[in-house]
DNA sequence: ATTTATGCAAATCGTTTGCAAACCT
DNA sequence: AGGTTTGCAAACGATTTGCATAAAT
């Protein structure tokens, strides 16, 4: 646990660094953050969960690793945009499940064969319309378990 | 295509009434605009293709079209949420190419097949999270063929 | 020492809302 | 007439930015 931890900072200050950004504790913390979440966070939630973490300085972090790929931003449709980390970093490809009522997130998988699949469909569509695929993204939107 | 639009008139009609709206000449303009449109759209290309819709009056009536399920928001990652007649009143059950770079957004189409096998597994998915299901969303998120 | 990050407060921008006039039935 | 819709202008709220100070290398 603490190893996967400091194996997750390596690969994140890596990162930082091939784009000469610094890995200060602000970005420690918003990483640990997310680590510890159970699916993507709204700023609210990311606040909530370290005191010492400043509105605009987390913005402008999430912001940075974002763009180094660390950090992945996730539009639901209500306001809030919510942060999670890349896929990448955490090797696990999931999708969402999006409460209409309460606005919370939630992730599951499906199964690599059925993800496979859908990969290959998926590749052919954007191979027939010349579009240059980055990621796929699947959710469900409906009610959760405590909303209904 | 008269006769499919002047259908369409009736089917929104008919739901606006069933919560006592009325069918007035904006929110027709509205739907004839969405129903043109290729792809969801911003308020923005809304207003931009009738020059008669003012910007408040546009919202409000996309939110009540929204509530009696004439209109569907799409939220692409990118502010500017766009709109997009239902796919109950199109008939026509599509996905989306979202364009990162310039914000584009085009529809696709899966099989009937493949859409089918992605339902069940959803389904399945939604009954082990106790969750209810309104919909699903599948985009590709990428770069187009405009911006590549 | 120099560059970069921080955090407060102010600005931005899409969207929503208050309200008086126009509209529909 | 009585209730609804309209559209302007003002308000709102999430996110971004300016700037002086603190931190990192």
């Amino acid at each position: 646990m603490a190893d996967r931890a400091s194996e997750l900072h390596t690969t994140v200050a890596k990162r930082l660094g091939r784009l000469d950004q610094r890995y200060t504790r602000n970005r420690r913390a918003l990483v640990d953050v997310l680590r510890a979440a159970a699916g993507p966070l709204t700023i609210d939630d990311i606040l909530g969960r370290d005191d010492d973490l400043a509105l605009s300085s987390a913005y402008r972090n999430l912001a940075v690793l974002a763009e180094v790929g660390v950090v992945h931003r996730v539009s639901t449709g209500d306001d809030h945009t919510r942060y999670e980390l890349a896929e990448m970093l955490t090797g696990h490809h999931h999708h969402h499940l999006v409460c209409d009522s309460c606005g919370s997130v939630s992730d599951f998988t499906l199964t690599e064969e059925l993800e496979q699949v859908l990969q290959q469909a998926l590749d052919r569509v954007a191979a027939g319309a010349d579009f240059r695929t980055d990621h796929h993204r699947l959710d469900l939107v409906g009610t959760c378990d405590a909303c209904r």
